[in-house]
RNA sequence: GGCCCGGUGGUCAAGCGGCUAAGACACCGCCCUUUCACGGCGGUAACACGAGUUCGAUUCUCGUCCGGGUCACCA
């Protein structure tokens, strides 16, 4: 066979050599260690947790070390693809901290363009590049077409396809049938491609596998170690019909064009990587060093560990938003994901941002791990807990706004007065750990609002009704705005001697059959006449907020409805 | 079914031939406390199973079992 003329036939085209793209992406001018990732999403619906989990392993490898991070976006799939999903991948990886170095960006005019020496950074737009590669390995004779009729192309594309491959029954002789079908397609004559050629038909290219499924290669994964797998034997498609790469292709010849150093991906991939690493020599390409992560699963109702899918809570990036997770938070949860030492690193770090953390591939663990929601909520707690009152209230009020607009209005309508209540208890060596969502803040403190105020909380039976009602009034006569906290509570211990409550916890408990009740008690009853809420934050607090008008109202409201 | 990856408490996980098998989350109890939250102290709870190597296996090897992934002109 003359493989050069085969060449010729199938790219007439081309006519630029793998050496002047060589010279056109030349290596990069990086110091020693500096690791080059790259997150390469493909735009087929919306971003999700494995993405970001991904994402940020690249960011952080880079970012360490000095590197570069950069996006590609592998839009070779035009039937799943997703219009607008690249954009707002691109925002939504932004809001989570994740800033690239080069890759594609949204432009001027909110469209996607290059940002980089080594773009296209859309793989759509790389086709030339390709096709100079795919030339390359048909004039070695790596690699050779197999022609479709239109007929059996509709067939294949058909959306039958998918659920044909996956009710595959995999027996042996349909295996061998493969096989027999691979024999056959590698034999034809020049002849016979002129003639489809001129027909008009069209082919994908196949990769002319010199593998043995007997003999095994050795490879190195850096999170999982020394790794052995059968040689790749498929002649598997670079090509496809339409003349857009496989994944496959695109990750050699882009992975190696644009110098990344280290390939993160999830643990799917790994079955494939026999065809990567015969595709790598097949080119002459150096190999990156790859990093397959654990996938992040949940439980299914039999109890089964299940890769989370599209369908889940969790997933989804924008389920995170709407639940008013702050996207630190969530970065954070991952990092406890990444590296189990960051937890302590955490503590005795509390100020520091994470990306201070000294983040190592080799703590990283190869088995997938569950989606634990409580612990997120614990990370995210002790994250908000050490902000102070102004970044809460304007990251509260963006989502708000958002999703949950009549809590936006009233908490914008007195910054200075949402700013106070988002203060109680802030700051300090024992913050209150109160908000893991945004979505906690309104059952948290939107009692303060007369719009959301309302009992929820009634008194226990076993309290008298005039107790409640003579104590609620003689507070009420006591009541000074301008006391500090110290003669405030006296003022409510007294009301609790006088209606023979003990007003000394201690005294109380030693002997609390001798008395009707204790301060405690009486501190209920103002507190649910107040907040409608047997729990509040630090009462005395929450009064001095409310101002004395407001105060007033409220407890005289619950006299009246006693 | 073939191939591959994984298997330490409910969850995330330290461990890398000898330990009373860390820690964090969750759960329970106690303390602090006018409630809640915070904080402090304590507790329940684990090396999937069977062989082998070894003086000694959670750790190394093999097998079994279980879980996951993959076998497209999808990534």
């Amino acid at each position: 066979m003359d493989f050069k003329r085969l060449a010729e036939l199938l790219f007439p085209d081309v006519t630029e050599t793998p050496e002047e793209l060589e010279n056109k992406y030349p290596p990069r001018n990086l110091p020693e260690g500096a690791k080059v990732t790259r997150f390469a999403p493909s735009p087929t619906g919306f971003i999700h947790l494995g993405g970001i989990y991904g994402a940020m392993i690249d960011e952080r490898l880079a970012h360490q070390s000095g590197g570069v991070f950069y996006l590609r976006i592998e839009d070779t799939d035009a039937k799943r693809e997703v219009e607008g999903a690249a954009e707002q991948l691109i925002s939504v990886l932004a809001e989570y901290g994740l800033n690239f170095d080069e890759g594609a960006a949204i432009g001027e005019d909110g469209k996607i363009t290059d940002l980089g020496d080594y773009g296209p950074y859309k793989q759509s737009q790389r086709g030339f590049i390709y096709r100079v590669y795919a030339k390359k390995l048909v004039e070695e004779g790596k690699a050779y077409p197999v022609f479709t009729t239109e007929e059996e192309f509709d067939e294949l594309a058909s959306a039958d396809k998918k659920a044909e491959v996956k009710s595959k029954v995999w027996t042996d002789d349909a295996n061998a049938e493969q096989k027999d079908a691979q024999a056959r397609q590698r034999e034809f004559t020049l002849e016979e491609v002129q003639s489809r050629l001129l027909n008009g038909d069209r082919f994908v290219l196949r990769i002319l596998s010199d593998g043995d499924g007997e003999k095994k290669v050795r490879t190195t994964d850096l999170v999982r170690g020394s790794l052995e797998f059968p040689e790749n034997d498929e002649d598997f498609v670079l090509l496809k019909s339409d003349g857009i790469p496989t994944y496959h292709f695109a990750h050699a010849v882009d992975d190696h064009l644009m110098g990344t150093s280290h390939v993160v991906r999830g643990e799917e991939w790994l079955p494939s990587l026999p065809k990567h690493i015969q595709l790598f020599r097949y080119l002459g390409f150096k190999p990156p060093k790859y990093l397959h992560t654990a996938q992040i699963m949940k439980l299914d109702e039999n109890g089964n560990k299940k890769k989370l899918s599209k369908r889940d809570l969790g997933l989804d990036m924008t389920d995170y938003k709407r639940n008013g997770y702050a996207p630190l938070c969530v970065c954070e949860y991952i990092m406890t994901l990444l590296n189990s030492s960051y937890d302590e690193w955490r503590m005795q770090n509390p100020e520091k941002p994470y990306t201070d953390f000294p983040f190592t591939i080799k703590k990283m663990s190869s088995s997938g791990c569950l989606l634990d929601l409580p612990k997120l909520g614990d990370v995210s707690k002790n994250v908000i807990s050490r902000w102070d009152a102004d970044r809460v209230y304007s990251e509260l009020t963006e989502w708000a706004k958002e999703y949950q607009k009549d809590f936006y209005d009233v908490l914008t309508a007195d910054p200075e007065k949402a700013k106070a209540i988002l203060s109680i208890g802030r700051g300090g060596k024992k913050p209150r750990k109160d908000i893991a969502t945004w979505r906690d803040v309104m059952p948290y403190c939107g009692f303060f609002y007369n719009e959301f105020f309302k009992i929820e909380d009634s008194y226990p039976e076993e309290f008298d009704k005039s107790d409640i009602r003579s104590a609620l009034r003689m507070f009420l006569d006591g009541y000074d705005e301008g006391d500090d906290s110290a003669v405030w509570f006296d003022k409510i211990k007294d009301v609790a001697a006088r209606l023979g409550y003990a007003a000394d916890m201690k005294e109380y408990r030693s002997a609390p059959e001798s008395f009707r009740g204790s301060v405690a008690d009486i501190s209920m009853f103002i507190r649910v006449a107040v907040t409608g809420k047997m729990n509040s934050p630090d009462l005395y607090t929450v009064m001095q907020i409310l101002g004395r008008e407001e105060v007033f109202a409220r407890i005289n409201r619950m006299i009246d409805n006693l």
